[in-house]
DNA sequence: TGATCTTTTTGAATCGACTCAAGACACCGA
DNA sequence: TCGGTGTCTTGAGTCGATTCAAAAAGATCA
């Protein structure tokens, strides 16, 4: 163990430990002579400060936990990037940690981050409603809620999930489908909820208005807007593969002409089966996704995509814990809500399509 | 703060602070009786152990830092699974820091990961040979490299990235590529370094047994085997992309007729910008990318990559990190290599390739 | 030189949990 | 009733850095 400490620093400066102490933390109220011994005496012993002997005594670390449900998916290492950026530049440090979206998982890092009486944490949850949530938040360790929104008990920021899915619905049915599928993951989620929430809305919004018939070619014969809704257990590319595969088996007149999956793995996964299976995209089967990860627009066909501000989420998610922290007493929770966008490619693009 | 503490448990129950503490850590030598009143005590107070006290008082963290250098590139993402899911088994924490591949921020890393004495460091290092990770290792602070081979000072896990690029440069000569070009990152880190390495000994090779010409079609008139490298300032999708334009606006005679990329991200950005250009990949550019992360597979055309067991990396270097912890004394530096493996898809191989 | 004010330095108390030698207690047989 | 044997429980001391009232050292001026 690195097993040197302030007092042999003291020691060999010939000072005490408060002195140490002060050059460490202050070293403007030391005279620069006595400064000088100190530092020299760190260097010597190659002393390294104790940080948890510190924390114990300050009782405030800087340190902050962001839990998400997936770390190998893009959008969180974004989210996660934005995020480390801004503590970065508050001198504080971000533990990433991976609840794969498994509630258990999720429960232990929290309580080890309770444990080591982290500064904040911030946490995209498997359930938001989770009176763990409610009871960190009262013991002390403020939470602020990413990619979901909270109800006034804490900080959130979050992207607009009902609106991002009718966008991609309104998108589709513009399109000239008529029926359409969407591949969402675990129903826990509430991103794949209100995603599904806004596809819904947009078709319900399309058999009120043109309850005849379509405005493209490509509508159905009886003009109704169909929408099937498949909820696969996870949000991962194999899973997207899985239910390409599900789709491909299906006769031709009962398959969708369109999927909009809960997000880009899983329409990176779909579209690697409609390739192994020979059907093309947009042409047999359009696809959009959610999150527009970089890889959206490198996939076999450019994916079109429901983007959303991911660094950005990150950014404001540590502002408002900072917030919080900065003033506890002063502090209202507060919830940000930013707007997602689509980004239109190829693979629901029929004008670009092979005739 | 989370203010209630043992002393509070110990009034509350009725016992002192020594039986709460035993309680906490050995239950089995506290009477039933008395365990249970201190378990009620514990939750009707809502008491969190602190951790912090705890690691000051034993000295030993259960936390591993894991230092990467891009937390956004999935190959990363699963070493960090890997490690978490063994760490797991072991009831310890991975906390994932982000260098970005730059010197000042792994530095500030190591500072902080020391400073909170973790039990040891995983680290993919920008500079392997920094004396920063010998110190580290000196104060007693176990350091694994991942990703990068040890001279014998700490352990290390990794994968021979000259035979990596060595597979690649053979592949790509059989297939007939008598112009190729490496597409790397900063010459700075040692992995670009390697299968640049890997692919020169390929090409050497190639002319030292075949001096007067190629075996299949497409070698260039004189039969040697010309090999060009352009190191980019990262290895994201953005500087494959950007060596792709310049490639695509080489005029022909000039032109690579085949790109090995130092790793996948670079890979895509290139695979873009071929399509962005319309060059056909693989007829008019091959393209080998390295890491085989998934998305490679789900690419524009599927994406030939030099394949590495990414989780076990993971696995592995936690593995040694405890074993180093758990005897100390005893314990002999060991350096894992494991072996890359090519996986062809349609972006190198051109008899799937359209007429 | 002594009084007064300012700048530095000191060191014991503190944060919360753990350790372990020593004490309290129960039970048994004589 | 007493000593012996195990089983539980106790609480002062400890880990390392910080704090802050108080002491010491230095500076200034009459």
């Amino acid at each position: 163990m690195s097993t040197t400490n302030i007092k042999e620093v003291a020691q060999r400066a010939r000072v005490s430990v408060g002195t140490v102490s002060n050059v460490l933390n202050r070293p403007e109220i030391v005279s620069p002579a006595t400064r000088k011994r100190v530092f020299d005496a760190i260097r010597e012993l190659g002393f390294v400060r104790n940080e948890v002997a510190r924390h114990l005594r300050v009782g405030r670390s800087r340190t902050v936990g962001l839990i998400v449900l997936d770390v190998a998916n893009p959008f969180f290492a974004d989210v996660a990037q934005g995020a480390d950026a801004l503590a970065d530049e508050h001198d504080t440090m971000v533990v990433l940690c991976n609840s794969a979206a498994d509630p258990a998982r999720e429960l232990r890092h929290l309580d080890q981050l309770e444990q080591q009486r982290v500064m904040g944490i911030l946490i995209t949850p498997v359930d938001a409603s989770s009176p763990r949530l409610a009871e960190l938040a009262a013991r002390g360790t403020p939470v602020v809620l990413v990619d979901s929104a909270a109800t006034g008990l804490q900080c959130s920021v979050a992207v607009d999930d009902r609106l991002g899915g009718h966008i991609a619905g309104v998108h589709l049915i513009e399109r000239g489908h008529r029926k359409i599928l969407f591949v969402g993951g675990p129903r826990s989620i509430k991103q794949v909820g209100d995603r599904h929430l806004g596809i819904m809305s947009a078709v319900s919004e399309a058999r009120d208005t043109e309850p005849g018939g379509g405005v493209e070619p490509g509508g159905g014969p009886g003009g109704g807007v169909e929408l099937v809704a498949w909820f696969m257990p996870a949000l991962s590319v194999t899973h997207g593969r899985i239910a390409g595969e599900r789709v491909a088996a299906l006769p031709v007149e009962e398959r969708p002409t369109a999927a909009f999956c809960a997000n880009d793995l899983l329409a990176l996964g779909f579209l690697q089966a409609m390739a192994a299976h020979g059907l093309r995209v947009p042409h047999d089967m359009a696809i959009v996704g959610y999150d527009d990860i970089d890889f959206a627009a490198a996939a076999t066909v450019p994916l079109s995509s429901v983007g959303q501000p991911r660094e950005l989420l990150g950014r404001t998610a540590i502002d408002l814990l900072l917030e919080e922290v900065a003033e506890p007493e002063l502090h209202r929770h507060r919830q940000v809500i930013f707007q997602p966008d689509l980004v239109v490619r190829q693979s629901s693009d029929l004008h670009r399509s092979p005739p």
